[in-house]
DNA sequence: TGTTCCATGTAATAAGTTACATGATTTA
DNA sequence: TAAATCATGTAACTTATTACATGGAACA
């Protein structure tokens, strides 16, 4: 029940299903993700629970839009998720299933095609965080470790997303490594 | 559409989905989970499909078992799978969006609890998967090189496992002790 | 004049979780 | 004798995806 809360979360302020849905291809895209068809029922729902208000306001360039906002008892549920603890153990990652196939395949060098593939993504998700990441630091002197609290945390995922996707780019040469002297082997 | 093509990899030998729980449980728990009363279902369509067939067989101790084993038509579904490169860039991790909405809380010292539990968390993963190797390392001389390719990729998925289970080790010490820094600057 | 962006939604389907139901065998 | 394990499933519900529908404004 993931999304209820990160929707809540992203509330603090007002914004729209479509404001939102932005949030998510620009920052969250690391670790969620959501498609307006489940953001706008999700929306309706919430505030069907009385977690969030809305109001439909006019806008300068397009159609008016509906900005919801969290209320006080919205609040204290997206608390309550907080309070809970992290939520570990759920992770789903089906790139790392594929690998753990990747025997199917007829000879080891489809599965060092596959593994240089899976490498070339890692490098071009790199270099997109690393993008924001100068970025920010460009525009905001206060970067990393003086940000306002709601910059701060978002910060630390970004710390994260930069650890893990370079994380994963070692391991992918490691196993390209460990392939081509496999593949080596086979031949001798 | 991804616990499909799992059970048709997992189905390289014939199990029944009692089975395929426990391998679940076992080894793909790193990347995936599945309850029972989702394999079931999966395992009669995947049959209806004409990916699997099954059959009922006997067993030993318990109620009879209905095993199934992958059809070639399965298996070509599940090459078609990997053929069509990784997929990158679904995750979902839920601790992380905590961690983005963490100013929330009314204080830092929460924040510190939180990410002390996170990496509490962490820690006994890395425990559960550093046993997981040295046990396999004792029982067979083959790890991790020399392993068939039915064990190989699945080390290499175990190695994926280590690495990052340590990369989030230390992204929580660091953002402890940045947490800590933050803390200490309030009160001055 | 065609494409992209703005903006909100519904409908149909698929995927996944939680709870329920059954009943034998093995272990403590 | 109680609990755990073996074994398969259904029912109700929630969550998520894909496709469809609408229509104005900006841009090229």
């Amino acid at each position: 029940m993931s999304l209820r809360h990160i929707l809540l979360g992203m509330l603090s302020r007002p914004h729209s299903g479509y404001d939102l849905k932005k949030q998510f291809n620009q920052s969250l895209r690391n670790f969620w993700n959501a498609e307006l068809s489940q953001i706008y029922p999700q929306l309706q729902k919430l505030e069907k629970d009385g977690l969030l208000t809305s109001k439909q306001i006019a806008s300068s360039n397009g159609p008016p839009r509906r900005v919801y906002t969290r209320s006080d008892k919205g609040r204290r549920e997206l608390l309550s998720w907080l309070a809970n603890g992290p939520n570990v153990g759920e992770e789903r990652i089906s790139y790392l299933a594929q690998v753990f196939f990747l025997s199917e395949l007829t000879d080891t060098a489809a599965a060092i095609r596959f593994m240089q593939e899976l490498r070339d993504h890692m490098m071009s998700w790199l270099e997109s965080l690393q993008e924001v990441e100068r970025r920010w630091q460009a525009e905001d002197p206060r970067y990393p470790d003086a940000l306002a609290d709601e910059d701060f945390y978002p910060q630390l995922t970004l710390a994260l997303g930069l650890r893990k996707v370079r994380c994963n780019l070692d391991w992918c040469d490691e196993c390209i490594a460990r392939l081509k002297r496999r593949c080596a082997a086979d031949f001798s």
